[in-house]
DNA sequence: AGTTAAGCGAGACGGTACGTCGTGTCTTGTG
DNA sequence: CACAAGACACGACGTACCGTCTCGCTTAACT
């Protein structure tokens, strides 16, 4: 079930899937698949949840490079064009489906838990002022990602993932206190 | 036509629009509108081009306090629900539709266009550096922005308006030159 | 299970039966159900055979007065909308079911051995020839009856239970000879 | 649409057919047909309606004769197994559906058209005694065969057909003026 | 001025997917 | 060990939009 919709986001992409193909492919009713789910978008939430494992959390000793590491990770997965456009849809769609809406949020936050960790441990550390607002910066982070992908249509390579995770963890290189103090 | 699509917008969010309400409310026939648009997002983004104007550019002479402003009004504008939802869908419907795709860049490029006037200011009169990544930084702008607005679902009052854009430009509060230099 | 649905049956008709809805009101699992009978029509079979009292046989000494006596009892059956909906739900599943055919002939026939032996009186006692087609003059009897109360939408009064019967069996008033002799 | 309806009426009776089916076979949606009727069973009406056409009114100069010579032709139209099986679904839809039952009644009085026009006759000609209840006749005739086809199971040959007239319209055969005078 | 052409409203149409319901079978856990 | 509880595959239901299409009617331009 959870198996053939993934297949199918694979094959045919979000667009292209129905509850009546996915319950096809899956040997399953309609019935069913509602029974668990109240929409394909939820389904397809449980799809990432079981077929897309985390990112794992670099640990280089210096925050910096553990953001830049994650951020060019990161700037790879959104390589493949199908998988990608999944997002998107979900976003869109949680605006009108209040449970969505909150199974989106799970989702999301849970998969923010591996840049998270890496910038408290940067706080905690000293690499980042004590009020360093970690919630914006995840914000900056992967919305850079999901902007320049969805609206601006540049490029995500390594190169960019570095400049962007640059602006938000200057690299301490010149033993820089500005950043320290505030 | 695109006003009757735009009062629909106010009333049932995008969800609720279909070709035949449009048509219905504009006392206009389905064929006519496909005559001009090939779909509802392209007629949306008609009106999103004739009823949502520019923010206005400030100038007050220091790029941090600009973009502060530029921001603080940003916020401001997510503030409505129902308007807010109508990007999500639109960003959604390009990922399958080219041509959707191509209206939907040069829209925000054209949107774009205060607030990289505003940077471009900026590194103009040495406030910035010189090789400042102008797209990376209005990528982390509105990303940020996009991303908190559906993602995190945290606030987007001011104050958060203001934090992005200390961490996108620096204030050069006390003099410090180590932005500038590099 | 039987009461269960017969109690349905008065609350909302054949129609908005369904085995679901009996096993929930019987307490009962659905397959108990389907291990005493094939289809809920079986089922409400049942419910008839064991609710639904047989007309009482009158014995006037006139076999016009017997028939008449019991068209009329007939007709006030024929009142409640909701129960005598369950007839033509029965015979028209039974057009397609082998099984449940044979089950309403039976259960048919037996409803029938009232008017049967009234006829058969009139027969034995000489006041129908002795050629006396009973087979017929049932059906044209309960046929009237059903017909009248599914198509032609005509009421079901004393009065016209006393004419159909008249018909059927010419009252002898007036030392009539011309059915006797034939 | 109607007549791919007719010809699935054929094929796989009342029960086989399905909104879906007739769509498919028709080539046409089922939003078109839904748009003309509001269910299988007033679209079933429809094709009655089409394509059985009426028993001719036969005129011999007597009652007796042309009633007898119609319940004879009726008798044959039950043979059909298939086509007769269309009838009892449509009065037990009706039962539950204010709509149909109106397209049924007047479908069925529509239909009677030709007894009553026999009957009306006989009245007129004094074959028939001027209070002759035609209604009541008429349900009697139609109600025997209904009866005896969905319920006794009994033949249906053209014997029982004349038996069934002959009980219905005694025949003036000596001159018996009993009926006549009253 | 009369005729013709274009443009449009109205809305029917073939399709596709929806989400729900009922059936009859099959499995699981409990008393 | 039987049975309630209920999950399940199946298939029909009736609805909603989509994007295309054919009608007439209007209005304008061109005879």
């Amino acid at each position: 079930m959870v198996a053939a919709a993934a297949r199918l986001v694979g094959e045919v992409g979000m667009a292209g899937i129905s509850m009546d193909l996915v319950a096809q492919r899956a040997g399953v009713s309609k019935a069913t698949i509602y029974r668990r789910w109240a929409s394909k978008e939820e389904l397809v939430i449980e799809v990432m949840r079981r077929f897309v494992e985390p990112t794992a959390a670099p640990d280089t000793g210096s925050v910096a490079e553990d953001v830049r590491q994650f951020a060019v990770a990161l700037a790879q997965r959104f390589a493949h064009q199908r998988k990608s456009d999944v997002l998107p849809h979900l976003v869109a769609a949680a605006c009108y489906d209040e449970s969505l809406r909150a199974a989106l949020d799970h989702y999301s936050r849970s998969r923010q838990s591996t840049i998270r960790e890496i910038l408290r441990r940067g706080v905690r550390r000293g690499e980042l002022p004590a009020d360093y607002d970690i919630d914006v910066a995840v914000d900056m982070l992967l919305g850079a990602f999901l902007y320049r992908r969805l609206m601006s249509g540049g490029s995500l390579s390594a190169d960019v993932a570095a400049r962007i995770s640059a602006i938000l963890v200057p690299a301490p290189s010149t033993a820089d206190p500005s950043v320290r103090r505030r």
